[in-house]
DNA sequence: TCTGTACTTGAACGATTGTTCAAGTTAAAA
DNA sequence: TTTTAACTTGAACAATCGTTCAAGTACAGA
């Protein structure tokens, strides 16, 4: 019975995730997503159920992204530590031209949506606590690995690298200024709370 | 021959102020500005051009009360240095409840806008530099007076108090544990970049 | 080959968007 | 009081919005 139909699922939710990553909730509209994902209203009524439900599959495909990147990032360098550091300087700097915005997707989308949207903005709410949750994991085994004082608190570092990451990211997209902002990632680690 | 019908202007352009600051540039309609600054359509026409003409003086004004906000905690308290935290408290900890959203407007606009806008996003850049060149001017004051060690650069303290204020009114709308909060403030200045 | 159904299509819906402009109102100058 | 120009009004515009659904297509099972 069972038409297959949906291979390219993940394919027409990378792309709208691109889209709204890019032109934010308000800015895009559906007939933007139609041509970018190759789908016509129906089809995608019938997939997604809405135009918030599409953004609520966007935003948890950016989520992956960004934790399947850190976990990259683990494996690319031998220290948790480092992997931090260079998961923020490919998040602030991105290296390849590859993001639609230097933004985080889930920060613009705190900052773009109010309570008409009170489901959207509390799974956002939710993914940023996710990730807030993977930096704990990645902070605990630099504790044990003597690279973070046993004494401090990984909570409060993990809400630091949140609070590093979405506010460098910001400034990136007025500042510009590459050397600026690799200095700016680099002193985060440097001194100061580890 | 003038018929002063203006009065109002600033008022308009306050209200006008706080909505797009609520709901952004997009999802503001030209509807909902014409119920709360009680003008119709031709008359916001003829006095501000556009939406996006509305939208730069509102930027403006903005930014122009954080400055003024900035000067009150200059006067409030005795060192430039408790200024910068006390503003930085105010802007995250939003003491009184008055303020349309958390985050930071011209942040939040960084966030909304593309190209497609990119008038209003050079002037949300320009108005973020301008902010940033009054921190500037405190720091300077601040190693006059000792506070900060003469051989810090001021410049770069300054996108530190940026990043940290932009970073933490961001974390502030996805957190809402105001003592989490307070004491992310009180660290910025605990020990760290001074 | 025929049937039944899972899936796609795109014209069309009413609502809302940003904007315009002819007509109306107001008040200072004559 | 009359004239004149500054200013306000709100109906109306074309364009676009998110969404629906009857009709069409494509394929698995009989």
């Amino acid at each position: 019975m069972r038409k297959n139909a949906k291979f390219d699922r993940a394919e027409a939710v990378d792309n709208a995730t691109k889209l709204y990553w890019e032109k934010g909730f308000n800015g895009t509209s559906m007939r933007n997503l139609q041509d970018v994902i190759d789908m016509r209203p129906g089809s995608i009524y019938a997939t997604f159920g809405s135009k918030e439900g599409l953004f609520k599959e966007a935003l948890n495909r950016y989520a992956d992204m960004g934790i399947e990147e850190l976990f990259a990032c683990r494996k690319a360098v031998d220290s948790p530590l480092k992997a931090l550091q260079l998961f923020m300087k490919s998040a602030v700097l991105d290296y390849t031209n590859s993001a639609p915005s230097r933004m985080c997707m889930l920060a613009k989308t705190m900052g773009e949506l109010t309570e008409d949207n009170a489901d959207l903005l509390q799974e956002a709410k939710r993914l940023l606590a996710k990730i807030e949750a993977e930096f704990v994991t990645l902070l605990q085994e630099a504790q044990e690995l003597g690279e973070v004082d046993s004494n401090k608190d990984v909570h409060k570092l993990a809400r630091h690298i949140q609070v590093q990451t979405m506010g460098l990211r910001t400034y990136a997209k007025a500042c510009d200024d590459h050397t600026i902002l690799e200095t700016m990632v680099d002193d985060v680690f440097k001194h100061h709370p580890f």
